[in-house]
RNA sequence: GGCCCCGUUGUGUAGCGGCCUAGCACGCCGCCCUCUCAAGGCGGUAGCGCGGGUUCGAAUCCCGUCGGGGCUACCA
């Protein structure tokens, strides 16, 4: 049982609800494997009843940026993954951003220096490396825990020459390990790290202490974070004894260490890499229960024979343990794949209306579409929706639908793979839609089958292309009967003259 | 240099001592279907980093080795 008198436990309460913490600094744009760990994260908490909470780690003023916060809420919140508390929606540890949050960590220094566990450390990095030099080291070594024992009168020069001290954590001698939810146990030899800084020269606190006060502070009880932050692990645990010790934290949370997401050749995938950018793939044409379930797969699957489910699902099954500890390669063509098996699972109002803002951007509709361009986008939505793998396609797929016939624009390529009997073909077709007394796709395809296949004898293989050409401008297109019927026969009888015209 | 993590086909993974002559998905190749492209169906390609052990038996356990990665900031 957890209570004051007992010995302060290791570990978070097997009993207590889960709390875990997404706590990005805002730093550019908000990267793929960011968003991963937001998922895991947000995954967690929803499979087990917990709660998540979204704190901002903003103590590096000269790299952080309120555009780059805007952008991470902005991302949780097109993906739906909500939080229960934190920024934007408050909670009971408010403030949520580290920024507004100085006066609770003075208070943790103070009372951390108080009972021993800081010391102030002049050294400065050159200093550091000349004493390892001096004494034959490799001088890529670190700091040396000079300042640890330093006598009042030392202290006292070094103030004379004007000089501010950093705070450092005195880290006890000992060896600390902990039972990684991904990797299993992890230790670390007594020595292996030096005493760390915890405060700036200039008083500002530091990731190093206040990542680890506040997970305590909010009771965080699961840390789930990536793969980079492994090796401070055991400098985090030298905090907890203290923050245990001056009654700051209640237990040391459980931590699982999410692998790299990896990029080309064998490097984290950079925030350089436009792969890297979730807005990129958003631009592109990704839907959030594509993108996330891809990237759910970076890591874990929900099950040996299958890989695409919706995030209901995955609430139900995802278990941090089950977490692979190996980098995963961002792969485009799978994520692509994943993706558009979604896009096919959407109801087709739904899918017909996320085409909408990218026939916008490509200027393919208008800002405020017309009753009648809606309707035909309706019309033709199904028949590109089990043929696009990014909703970005869409503009080059319907473009036809909404451009005047004489602005119609041919693909090179299209035009140039017509064979010689395009033209005998556009005159048969054309003789033939002429007189087609109902406009419908069967009666369209049972009249140019008549026409050309068995008219002309041309292959049914090669029978359509002119018409394609001449219809969408493409080689690759929507079913060329539905499309006719959508354009309806106006356009469609001038397209396929002007086409005929062209070829002379 | 020190510390830590990782190592199954091209990619992501399943596998937790015999069910593995290694399964699934994406990719790639071929065939079927077919008005293009998709979708769908069928088939194929390719893998346990290496070396020692332990065991009747190892992808699975142990040791070593090699390879990759990360950390080693008054960044996070």
């Amino acid at each position: 049982m957890t209570n004051a008198s007992a010995p302060a436990p290791e570990t978070a309460p097997a009993s207590q609800q889960v709390r875990v913490r997404f706590c990005p600094s805002p730093t550019g744009t908000p990267h793929v494997g960011l968003i991963r760990t937001a998922l895991f994260n947000w995954a967690y908490a929803r499979h087990t009843g917990g709660r998540l909470v979204f704190r901002i780690e903003d103590t590096d003023a000269a790299r952080d940026s309120e555009e780059s916060y805007a952008q991470i809420v902005e991302a949780l919140r097109w993906l739906g993954l909500d939080w229960d508390e934190g920024v934007d929606v408050g909670g009971p540890h408010e403030p949520y951003r580290q920024s507004r949050r100085r006066e609770l960590y003075a208070d943790v220094i103070a009372r951390l220096r108080a009972a021993g566990h800081l010391y102030e450390s002049f050294s400065t990095a050159e200093e550091i490396e000349a004493r390892h030099e001096a004494a034959g080291r490799p001088k890529v070594l670190g700091y040396d825990n000079f300042d640890r024992d330093l006598s009042p009168e030392q202290v006292e020069v070094f103030r004379a020459e004007g000089r501010e001290p950093t705070l450092r954590l005195r880290v006890p001698d000992r060896d600390y390990a902990f039972d990684d939810l991904v990797r299993g146990r992890v230790e670390f030899k007594a020595g292996s790290f030096p005493d760390p800084v915890l405060v700036r020269a200039n008083g500002e606190p530091l990731y190093t202490l206040v990542n680890p006060v506040d997970d305590a502070l909010m009771g965080i009880t699961h840390v789930l974070r990536g793969e980079d932050l492994l090796s401070s692990t055991a400098r985090q645990l030298a905090l907890y004894d203290a923050l245990l010790d001056i009654g700051v934290a209640a237990h040391v949370p459980v931590f699982g260490h999410l692998p790299y997401v990896m990029g080309e050749g064998n490097k984290k995938l950079s925030k350089r890499d436009p792969e890297s950018n979730l807005f990129h793939h958003r631009d592109r044409g990704f839907v959030p229960e594509g993108l996330l379930n891809y990237l759910a797969l970076l890591g874990w699957g929900i099950a040996e024979d299958r890989d695409v489910f919706m995030l209901s699902e995955m609430v139900t099954a995802f278990d941090v343990a089950d977490v692979n500890a190996n980098p995963a390669r961002f792969d485009q063509a799978k994520a692509e794949a994943i993706n558009a098996a979604h896009l096919r699972m959407l109801a087709p109002e739904d899918f017909r209306a996320r085409l909408v803002p990218y026939l916008q951007a490509a200027g393919v509709l208008p800002a405020e579409p017309a009753q009648e361009q809606l309707e035909r986008l309706a019309a033709a939505a199904p028949l590109v929706q089990e043929r696009m793998t990014l909703l970005g396609q869409a503009p080059g797929m319907l473009g036809f639908l909404f451009a005047a016939d004489e602005e119609l624009v041919l693909e090179e390529e299209s035009v140039a793979a017509l064979r010689p009997e395009a033209a005998d073909v556009l005159d048969a077709s054309v003789g033939a839609l002429e007189e087609l007394a109902e406009w419908s796709t069967p009666a369209l395809e049972a009249a140019l089958r008549a026409a050309v296949v068995d008219g002309l004898g041309v292959k049914p293989k090669f029978a359509f292309a002119p018409l394609r050409t001449a219809v969408t401008g493409r080689r690759v297109s929507p079913p060329l009967f539905e499309s006719m019927e959508i354009l309806g026969r106006e356009s469609s009888l001038r397209r396929l003259r002007a086409l005929r015209a062209r070829l002379g």
